[in-house]
DNA sequence: TATTGTTATACTCTATAACTATA
DNA sequence: TATAGTTATAGAGTATAACAATA
């Protein structure tokens, strides 16, 4: 039903606005944080899909490939990352993350945890328990788009 | 239940990161819209909130002072708000929106909406159907937080 | 020719300190 | 003094065009 899916993605819109603003306040997210949000998501990438070359990094992450330089300067000058030509094809350039990156990768993702928890817990544990179940529901519809 | 909260929490992570992965990337929503996102916010906020002072926009938009007046002075210069001397407090500068104001409220509103109606299409109708009251049970959950 | 990564440049957003005008 | 808004400045994000080196 086409009415069905205008009404959702209105729906949606309200989700994620309201989400925004009562639980994981984008902005939020990165104040206070040590590290800029263009590293941490670098960092998260190559935590998820290990060494990769500068222009998969960009592609994926939808950085453009000029602004990559200065974001994977600072990386290395900071300890997350190392970097190597690759063997096979001098153009490329591969990118390791470090054990820091690691170490950061799991700071980053305690401190967003603990920014839910805290939003969430006034709600009681009826509400919690819906809510996972709610989510879990969710995720598995979401999980047939690609 | 701590667990739950805790799970929760996880969860919760996972369905924005999927959300903003398969339905609304945060970039693509700017990406190809005339108007920068910060005089978008501003727009909205006065829609919703009717005229206001400058001072009250930037607390409740979390701008910092200083980054109000070129945004301000932009949007006066594009057509989007008049501004005034409030009579009471010589000090205050009230915003108020025009009507480009609305027409640029309305065709955002209208974007964001294609946009996620394109990428929710490929579901059955079953699924939209479910999202939609999957999405309305967690709106409601989330209106008793505050 | 096409691709990798860099340089140069410009616009936007964000944050802080110091200032002025008014209350 | 306290508050409203501005100026000045610096750091970070984003986008495009032009380039050198390599394939």
């Amino acid at each position: 039903m086409d009415n069905n899916l205008n009404l959702l993605s209105t729906n949606l819109i309200a989700l994620i606005v309201e989400i925004n603003k009562k639980i994981l306040d984008h902005k939020e997210l990165f104040k206070r944080f040590p590290v800029p949000p263009s590293h941490v998501k670098v960092i998260f990438y190559l935590r998820h899909f290990g060494s990769s070359s500068v222009s998969q990094i960009s592609k994926d992450l939808a950085i453009s490939k000029p602004n990559m330089t200065p974001i994977i300067d600072r990386l290395l000058s900071n300890g997350f990352i190392t970097k190597y030509e690759d063997p096979n094809d001098r153009r490329i350039t591969i990118i390791e993350p470090t054990e820091k990156a690691e170490e950061c990768f799991l700071a980053k993702k305690q401190y967003v945890r603990e920014l839910a928890e805290k939003k969430l817990s006034p709600l009681s544990d009826t509400d919690i328990d819906r809510l996972n179940e709610l989510t879990e529901e969710y995720l598995s519809i979401l999980s047939k788009l690609n």
